[in-house]
DNA sequence: TGTCTGCTATTGTCCAAGACAAAAGGAGAT
DNA sequence: ATCTCCTTTTGTCTTGGACAATAGCAGACA
């Protein structure tokens, strides 16, 4: 209950909770099925976690999040579950893994495109530098050599990806990803404000948010990035927006376009069944379109909703749009 | 489990816990104890909660918020917790509350405080019109009337209580909670992106984050505003931020303050648990301060722990560090 | 060879009833 | 009024069982 003369090296199965986001029911039913974690009890007979095998339970959490299967896992000794966090790339493209080159600073990784005006490992080290200004800056001034399209979409979403890589490698914080994440917001807000206003009736109205259970928000900016540049008037509702909700706030906002950004860290038929729901909900003449990094955008395709698998893609339906508009009203 | 398709009416444990902020094994135990809330049951035999007995339990979780205990409540017909509910303010002044007057729209409510340049009221008509667009401009020239501080302190912070009882009371929908936090976000994004570069060592660097539960962060952003209004260097993490990250995140940044909003979402003891162990991992010359809407910051005192009640006391405290900086190093 | 179908093992969440520490309320004394 | 002691209230933890949803695999088919 009251963990606080604990906290030096035991944690309460509701702050394990808290630190690993493993539910109290599932630290449980792992340890009565597969002997880990084995907390202690303290003296009351409540699970005392000592604090490395919270540490390994967050490893554990990457793992999982990266496609492994508890029970496989779980059975492994620890040795060798930090051993597999440390080597296995999440899915693909394992080639691209440089053997964490012992050639100090500023490193460049073969890897990086030669559009890039500065190469993504380099705002990686930044990141691990813990130097705020520093990237913002930089991305600030990527932002104004680029031009908003091509700073989103070649500089920000591989951005994304190699930050989401490296977190699920062990080989950034998630304190690291946080920071990351608040400064990329801070310059793409920047970028969104500076434009001009959008003419009414110059492409559809996009609202734009997240099922809840999706958290992450820079696709939303980035969308918005896009959908602005073409004209288009845009309405953000942010993150976590309850399915009857968008159709609701769709109807009060008449929108042709609903747009749903989804980056894979919910289950993917809860996304499959908020977008059925969305669309059956939402008159016929609103589209609805989903984007973002989630694996099963590409491998399923639902009636009735559009999947942009890139944000090129998105900028092209825009322009389709306003050519010849589905509903001249 | 899949609550996709109940969502009409019904909803399953979980969901409600989300939506109310109320722990499963509480929910459980008022049924057992009060006989309320009394959810059916679906055809696999798992409650089914009805949805007004959601929306009553979101009533009584602002009751007892405000004070009051379960066990009187939760005996009580429906009615007269809705009564009560309308009748009290949610802690002091009651007086500024009117009988919900049937006097249709555009009633003022008369506490509007005169020094308010355009009033609440105003305000959370143009969320209900859903005109995103007045709304940001209004929010906009408050700003440069009014002054980063005040338009923090005197209208952003009672906009968002505003807001946040018209929600719970029912007279805002979701999805124009969302629309507001976002305009608001986007205004107060800009207030600090045209702050000029804080000097270091102007102030204790501050880093700025919530717990895992809390996911409301236009705090953040508020005291983001106070810190850099005193010149001190502000390091925001976003929302949700386990404990032990923030310990690494203090020792990366240097931090001499790691301060935490907490709007209340999230149970009480979560919060103090979490506050306590915070406490206990950083160094002791590492200041940790919460403030928020939090009710029970109020009440409660923690060891090591600065309770900054609004955000003037934040100034405050901002203010005499860089009189008396505790450790000149 | 690739794709579909059905079976099986795995896995997260739910349920029940009991227990108990922490907090709140009330009574009484100072 | 303020403090102390006692009682009640209340949230969270416990155990062990159950089961639907999911993922993986094998075999049939084109």
């Amino acid at each position: 209950m009251n963990d606080a003369f604990r906290s030096g090296r035991h944690l309460s199965i509701a702050a394990v909770e808290r630190e690993t986001g493993i539910g109290k029911d599932t630290l449980r039913v792992w340890e009565r099925r597969y002997g880990f974690p084995a907390p202690g009890r303290d003296a009351f007979g409540e699970r005392s976690y000592p604090q490395d095998q919270v540490d390994l339970l967050r490893v554990v959490k990457r793992l999982l999040d990266a496609g492994q299967r508890p029970g496989r896992l779980l059975r492994l000794p620890a040795a060798q579950i930090v051993a597999l966090a440390d080597a296995a790339a999440p899915s693909q493209s394992p080639s691209s893994l440089m053997p964490a080159s012992a050639g100090g600073r500023g490193t460049r990784e073969p890897g990086a495109s030669a559009s890039d005006p500065v190469s993504v490992t380099t705002y990686l080290e930044m990141i691990r530098r813990h130097d705020a200004a520093a990237l913002r800056q930089a991305l600030g001034s990527a932002l104004a050599r680029m031009g908003a399209e091509r700073f989103v979409c070649q500089l920000v979403a591989p951005l994304n990806v190699a930050v989401g890589e490296a977190w699920s490698r062990g080989r950034l914080e998630v304190f690291e990803e946080h920071s990351y994440t608040e400064e990329v917001q801070v310059v793409m807000r920047q970028a969104i404000a500076q434009m001009p206003a959008p003419a009414q009736g110059a492409g559809p109205r996009v609202l734009l948010s997240t099922f809840p259970g999706e958290s992450h928000g820079l696709g939303l900016l980035m969308v918005e990035i896009i959908c602005r540049l073409e004209g288009a008037p845009c309405v953000s509702l942010g993150v976590q927006t309850p399915v009857l909700d968008l159709v609701r706030a769709a109807q009060a906002h008449a929108a042709d376009v609903v747009a749903i950004s989804a980056s894979g860290i919910q289950p993917g038929q809860q996304l499959i069944d908020a977008l059925t729901e969305l669309r059956a909900r939402l008159p016929a003449a609103t589209a609805v379109w989903a984007g973002g990094n989630a694996a099963f955008l590409r491998r399923r395709t639902l009636p009735g909703v559009q999947v942009m698998p890139t944000l090129q893609h998105i900028a092209e339906a825009l322009g389709h749009w306003r050519e010849t508009p589905p509903d001249a009203n």
